[in-house]
DNA sequence: CGCTTAAACTAGCGGTGTAAGTTTTCTGCC
DNA sequence: GGCAGAAAACTTACACCGCTAGTTTAAGCG
């Protein structure tokens, strides 16, 4: 098959179509060949339209990040803002958990990436936090939320008593958390959000307090 | 080279140099015959130490573990324990941050990683903590550390000053973060650290209130 | 001594990323 | 309208990958 009259492909479909195959068969399996003959085409056809397979990979990454709602940014104050662009980030990651290491890694020049690091860190720089804090913050946050959905706290513990009688002597039951992996991980997500916003807030209030001390009455 | 009247191989061998290796060139570049090539035999010949590619990775990431000190949690109570073990732990993985995603996906089989979740568990319940809630704090920690070490946030953004000018209003400093990474990132982690251990330190208050209620003077 | 096992090897399969060059079609300019 | 050149598919090919199978020799043991 020589050019076509329509064009077979566009970066749209070949980023859609990756990352169904991503979420489906996890990154390992991810192969331009494969994604080629997922789209009816032959591998090295992709490289007209992107570079290499990173390139892919990368726009993948960037429409996972696209999904995340920074919106809150312009409406609420910087502590009920950060909770729920956390949320609304924690959900776009573990929509598709495959493509979290590699969004993980920062955001290197992806649009979108860029566009949320921009509205965090604006946000937190007018609530009042002294630029250098505000990075922490921003990386703090991200910390959490990047590692929260790196994998399933719950499925990563085997289901097989057995490897855990032996030598563990308090892990008796984790054999059962992959059955509860929905509430294990969004439990922990909620306690660990809530505790880390409350421990921010309280660090806020002491650097307010530092930058603008209270008009002494004189 | 047929059988050697010395072994050449042995698997604390092959974890080292595997390490080494992907210390050195990342865990996209690891592979078998590299790795073979590194200790002056040919691929195959792992095979006699070790099942499979995953095998090894396992084994090198359960070294990585077991350099992590649980001793806190037998000297301390439960929230500097926690503490100290996030900061070794976050510098165990800061160590190798190319295993770190490999790492986070849970502890599996490996021993070193069963022996960490059992540490922290069994020390968390021993401190009052119920035990679904003792397994939330876990995995916050978890997600916290493994987040912080998955890869420099600070080192997330080129250095390179033309990109952020144009379109991120916000970020116009972002390409010096990389210089600074060193800073960014423990600043990042000690300001996170302690807010969440300040938060959880509120809710094990409110938690053992509940549970043990102050006894009502009759 | 002889058997079994261990630990290296070679050969080879099917798969991978991607470079190079080919063919056909579409687009834009004279 | 004709033609140049870009675009978008293709085929071929290379070096590398994980891993299997079968081979060779040495080590360990009854």
């Amino acid at each position: 098959m020589p050019r076509p009259r329509q064009p077979v492909l566009t970066r749209e479909r070949i980023v859609a179509a990756a990352l169904a195959l991503i979420d489906v068969d996890g990154l390992a399996a991810f192969s331009t060949r494969r994604l080629a003959a997922a789209l009816g085409v032959r591998g090295p056809s992709l490289y007209n339209h992107f570079a290499n397979r990173e390139a892919i990979l990368d726009a993948v990454a960037d429409s996972v990040t696209a999904t995340v709602d920074i919106g809150s940014f312009a409406h609420h104050d910087w502590r009920e803002a950060l909770r729920r662009w956390a949320w609304s980030y924690r959900a776009a990651l573990t929509a598709h958990p495959n493509v979290v290491p590699y969004l993980a890694q920062g955001p290197g020049r992806r649009p979108a990436a860029l566009a949320m690091a921009d509205a965090v860190y604006g946000a937190l720089v007018k609530a009042g936090w002294p630029p250098a804090r505000a990075t922490h913050v921003g990386a703090a946050m991200r910390y959490f939320v990047a590692g929260s959905a790196l994998g399933s706290f719950a499925r990563g513990f085997v289901e097989d008593p057995e490897l855990y009688a032996a030598h563990y002597p308090h892990l008796g039951q984790a054999h059962r958390l992959a059955e509860h992996q929905l509430s294990v991980d969004e439990g922990a997500f909620a306690l660990g959000l809530d505790a880390l916003l409350h421990g921010l807030a309280a660090e806020h209030r002491r650097v307010v307090a530092a930058v603008e001390p209270p008009a002494p009455n004189r």
